[in-house]
DNA sequence: TTTGTTAGTAAAGCTTACGAACAAACTCCG
DNA sequence: CGGAGTTTGTTCGTAAGCTTTACTAACAAA
């Protein structure tokens, strides 16, 4: 007779859901409890998911015929009842290469096991390579990681620089000379593995919120040799309406104008924020005042930008990435700061900033979370 | 052996699915498509689901026992073949109630056929009451149009100012004198009919994405005695993390100063924008050069507000809601302008901007929205 | 030894969707 | 005008998936 929102039905149902689908997700349910709390029984996950004892026990014999699910043993403490038998994941069965295309002179990889723990690196220099001879050195690098694997491979993420469509494309990564680059077709042919391809700074979102503890509702924004930002609503990556989501770079900051972009336009967020600009300044500067100075109205141009954002999502949470002698202290300083005083406290007074605790491979890792979430169903 | 990201499975499975939620999905389906596309075969609908006939025969004697839908006879055109049994929604068993809270002095309510079209209007003047006062007056309304409805009542929908969470508590609405005001469960128990309450601006938004064929990566802004926003992103509205998206009235907006908001700060996007302001402004102006300058200026602070989150978010569409004669034309169009420029045209060059075609009646509208699409997962 | 608890399995049954087959009703064409 | 072909929608039987019920196994505590 009552009816919150909550408990309607999704918005829009637009395709149709077969028993079998169901099964996958309640499939992936199994795993995530598993990948989540580790070594659990039967009953464990049964009363976690809410499905049967029944169900489970089906789902965990199918997923140990597959061999992603091993018994480990009996569990030791003393209660009364029988003995649990302990599952877990089978961390070893596979291993996965993550890649990093977003650094600006040199691609970066390394093989990982399922926790996202980096088990080895492997490292190609750019050296101004574009187009397909980019794509040449990224598929180099993959096989390079493929062959340094010791166990069979569950998939390939890739985290690139510019706009990434569902289906791999890099619609646009100038720095790569890229427009409509088919890496995810061209490397899955290639290797006849599954293979994922995202946005750098999405990727890093999703690294963020798996192994970071971030906030559902949360944005990374990457600081590099441009600024890009990956957005998580709710837990899900948000791509926009041509997949152009977190592009804030060419974003103009302020109303008093600024320096002379690339792009032509002036007082971008990259003319006060990307790393060349920065160390320029820092260079020229002549007093640690000066630096100071330097950091300060960047952090307060960062917040400028991100106040409507912040306000317009109701974000909870704003985690930088990039050079941390930049990014952490001042300049973060006066971020949250210059968002503190630009939004409403009541609604965000919960707002934090932070660094990343992920340093530079939070890319790689955000690339091994989006093949762990596609092949899985698990992060 | 390929797998781009789009075909993975949803990320972070959370909940167990049954085949009977599976059922519900497939039951919406149905529901949709006749909503959609109107007077349809179950061979039509089972070519467009991608469900089998016998399936769709199954579901649909269910809908026709429950009310839902009706044969309306053969279809008439000459082609071979037994000719097809029409079906169509039956729109006209029910009848759905929409509430406003969001005008200042004013709360009005209607009820609505299935297909969202007006049929009879109900309106209390607030008389500045705040709390229970005002509860008692929504209450009041409601049970008028309650009285008023003609058919079965399908659902009452209410749109309120302020931040309301997912329950249909107001968690807070300062005009109102509300906090925490449980208004879904009141009014559920008090009428005993699914009763559903959310943002004003969500509620417009889901409005203008139903019947004013919005995009399905929108915001729309809705000006009034305050400044909201209600967010459509990818078809799903969002809610924020403490559920007060869309509050973007209290962001500073310039790096110049401004006019001292009720808030305390100086320089809020209200202002710039709120009708009690512009109304001032152009009344005080002598000259329509004057009147010209204060709108330009007020549309070009919008534009600088929402510059980030076109940016952040890849909007595809604007939708402005409000006073017609303050926005549109000069306003609206310094909006635009002033997002194109601060914006990369590459990701933006086909964003819009444009007045809602709905006027007065979005937020009822929208309530209306909100019980269709909980009641029946249609929208 | 008895009692009670917990883990996991087996069997039976319900729900949901499907495929095959078919009757009804129509058009088309020789 | 009558058979051939087409389309609709139903009936019947089956497969998949989850649940309930009932069981065995294995333990602790008294």
């Amino acid at each position: 007779m009552t009816t919150g929102f909550a408990s309607g039905r999704a918005l829009r149902p637009t395709q149709k859901v077969l028993p079998e689908h169901a099964r996958g997700h309640n499939r992936s349910l199994v795993l995530q409890t598993l990948y989540r709390a580790g070594t659990q029984s039967r009953a464990d996950i049964a009363r976690e998911t809410g499905l049967t004892k029944v169900t489970i026990s089906d789902l965990v014999a199918e997923l140990i015929v597959e061999g992603l699910v091993i018994e480990t043993g009996q569990r030791e403490d003393a209660r009364p009842g029988k003995p649990a038998t302990l599952l877990d994941l089978n961390r070893n069965a596979f291993q996965i290469i993550g890649i990093d295309l977003s650094e600006y002179a040199i691609f970066r990889g390394a093989v990982l096991d399922l926790d996202g723990k980096i088990l080895s690196r492997a490292e190609l220099p750019l050296a101004g390579a574009t187009g397909k001879d980019a794509t040449a050195l990224v598929t180099r690098l993959a096989a390079t990681l493929v062959a340094q694997a010791t166990l069979p491979i569950l998939g390939l993420g890739v985290g690139s620089p510019g706009v990434v469509d569902l289906a791999g494309v890099v619609l646009s990564a100038p720095n790569l000379g890229w427009g409509g680059e088919q890496l995810q077709a061209s490397l899955a042919a290639r290797f006849g593995i599954p293979v994922v391809v995202a946005n750098d700074a999405n990727v890093a979102a999703l690294a963020e919120h798996s192994f970071g503890d971030a906030d559902s509702d949360m944005m990374l924004i990457k600081v590099g040799h441009g600024v890009g930002a990956g957005l998580l609503l709710d837990g899900t990556p948000l791509f926009g309406s041509r997949f152009a989501a977190g592009e804030i770079g060419h974003v103009v900051v302020g109303t008093d104008g600024g320096l002379l972009c690339v792009c032509g336009k002036h007082g971008c967020l990259e003319t006060w924020l990307a790393t060349p600009r920065l160390d320029a300044g820092l260079a020229a500067a002549t007093t640690p005042g000066a630096r100071e100075q330097i950091l300060r109205e960047a952090g307060q141009r960062l917040g400028i930008a991100l106040a409507p954002v912040v306000g317009a999502l109701n974000l909870a949470e704003i985690v930088l990435s990039g050079p941390t002698h930049l990014l952490d202290g001042t300049l973060a300083q006066a971020t949250i700061e210059t968002l503190r005083n630009r939004t409403m406290a009541e609604f965000h007074g919960d707002l934090t900033l932070r660094m990343t605790t992920l340093g530079e491979d939070i890319v790689m890792r955000g690339a091994a979370v989006m093949v762990l979430s596609a092949q899985l169903g698990v992060s």
